[in-house]
RNA sequence: UCCCCAGUAGCUCAGUUGGUUAGAGCAUUCGACUGUUAAUCGAAGGGUCGUAGGUUCAAGUCCUACCUGGGGAGCCA
């Protein structure tokens, strides 16, 4: 097949000149001798028109047999014409079809149930919305591949098979030869903190799993997490940077994809205010407003989903929460000096109710506190001796973050829920497509 | 795991205090139309009312259990 096409959305620059170009049938509308074809290919749709006197009887009777779907190359001159959506048509000359397609495919342009999209998501993917998504996401995971690149940060690739290790142990156990079991990683964090020893400055992303049986628009037994480790920060560094990175790729997105937020009626105005710095605020103050704001929440207690919105709702860009109790919190934590109940820790807390996008800390460094919280939470100490040796050879004050793509996609997308911000989302009751 | 909600045509839904042969729109198929924008107009086909049991002269409708999915809580990113 030869490579010489255009894609879509290269056309209003060859205006005038004859072009091929190859996609999928999304639409068709005839009246009468005049029909029109609306192609999709990926990078845009398209106007095709189709008039039966100019591609005689064959081409006509081609048209006559398409179904949406239809895999099709199309011969044509493409012009502005202010009756096309876009501007620009192409006036077919030839057609081919490449693939051809049942007439019962089943998603339309209307509503549908989430269940009945889920169980086709293999199509779904294909509508204008789920590819701008797409889109958008994929412009995200540049910009933050980009925004470390160009601060030196060395990206690590961390294993997804793990022994019993991380925050919470023993899930989704595959047997792993005469080792035991094995499991799927919950966090590539520890193994990031032995690279930023070797690195001084890294990142891990991947997928990671959680199988709590959370059923909510923020939960994923599957996401994508992304991990900075940094040698030689102290908490404050760490959420210096956070605060950076999240208005480096917010303003990259809304700059590079103007279309993809139109499409999916995204309020951009929401996003231009997102400008470091962030508020911080103390766990104990939040506490202290949240029962002023008739909360009935205790020191010591964990922020709810509710708790969370009504801090957030008071401001304009994320905010940082920081300090938590030490009991509400990871056990590699760093106590925090000032205030031995809490840890040196934050959580950054999304605008429009989107909730926790990053929670970070900088990690204990020193050997026998951390040999004393890993036996207060009741871990077995022998399945962490080499996340110890950290503390052996060279300890060194380091703090990191992981940060949520697919709630991170979510929330600048303007998408209720986090299925949609992957391209085939694994939640508690779905493991197929 | 707990609380709430929903399962009727391929899809989205309506279906009255239980009462004749279960309806609409979209989609599909056929027909009309030389500029449509989710075109329009005409016609046709399409149903184990989630499953099992129960109440009743009579159940899509009421009751019970189960199944499936959704929303939320907790936990988290």
């Amino acid at each position: 097949m030869s490579s010489q096409y255009q894609t879509i959305s290269s056309l209003p620059h060859h205006i005038g000149e004859t072009v091929r170009v190859r996609g999928w049938v999304a639409h068709l509308r005839s009246s009468g001798k005049v029909a029109f074809i609306v192609l999709r290919d990926g990078s845009g749709t398209l106007q095709c028109v189709v008039v039966q006197k100019v591609v005689g009887d064959a081409a006509w009777g081609t048209f006559q047999s398409l179904t949406i779907e239809t895999s099709l190359e199309i011969d044509g001159e493409v012009r502005a014409d202010a009756r096309a959506p876009g501007g620009v048509e192409v006036g077919v000359t030839n057609m081919t079809v490449l693939g051809t397609s049942p007439s019962d495919y089943p998603i339309q342009p209307k509503e549908h149930g989430i269940d009945f999209l889920l169980d086709h998501r293999h199509l779904w993917l294909r509508s204008p919305r789920q590819v701008a998504i797409g889109r958008v996401r994929a412009e995200l995971e540049q910009a933050l591949n980009d925004f470390f690149y160009e601060r030196e940060f060395v990206r690590v690739d961390t294993p997804i098979l793990t022994s019993a290790i991380g925050e919470r142990s023993g899930l989704f156990a595959t047997e792993y030869f005469d080792e035991g079991n094995a499991y799927l990683a919950q966090t590539g964090q520890l193994y990031g903190e032995a690279a930023a020893a070797a690195f001084g400055k890294i990142y891990t992303f991947g997928p990671t799993f959680r199988a709590e049986k959370s059923k909510t628009r923020r939960h994923l037994t599957e996401f994508w997490m992304l991990e900075p480790e940094m040698a030689f920060f102290d908490s404050a560094d760490s959420m210096r940077l956070q605060e950076e990175m999240i208005e480096y790729v917010v303003r990259r997105t809304i700059e590079r994809c103007v279309s993809e937020l139109a499409l999916i009626e995204r309020d951009v105005s929401r996003l231009e205010s997102i400008r470091a710095p962030f508020p911080r605020i103390d766990y104990t103050d939040a506490v202290a407003t949240l029962q002023t704001k008739g909360s009935d929440v205790k020191w010591g207690d964990d922020l709810g989903a509710e708790d969370e919105s009504l801090l957030v709702a008071d401001y304009d860009r994320p905010i940082f929460i920081v300090n938590y109790p030490k009991e509400a919190k990871a056990f590699y934590m760093k106590e925090n000096p000032a205030d031995p109940r809490t840890v040196l820790c934050s959580d950054m807390l999304a605008p429009e109710g989107y909730g926790e996008i990053i929670g970070g800390s900088q990690r204990e460094d020193d050997y026998d506190r951390m040999v004393q919280r890993i036996k207060d939470e009741g871990l077995p100490i022998e399945a962490y001796d080499w996340y110890l040796d950290l503390r052996r050879y060279g300890t060194f004050v380091h703090s990191g973050f992981g940060l949520g793509l697919e709630r991170l996609v979510a929330w600048v997308c303007g998408i209720p829920h986090i299925r949609e911000a992957i391209a085939f989302p694994r939640t508690m009751y779905r493991l197929r497509p």
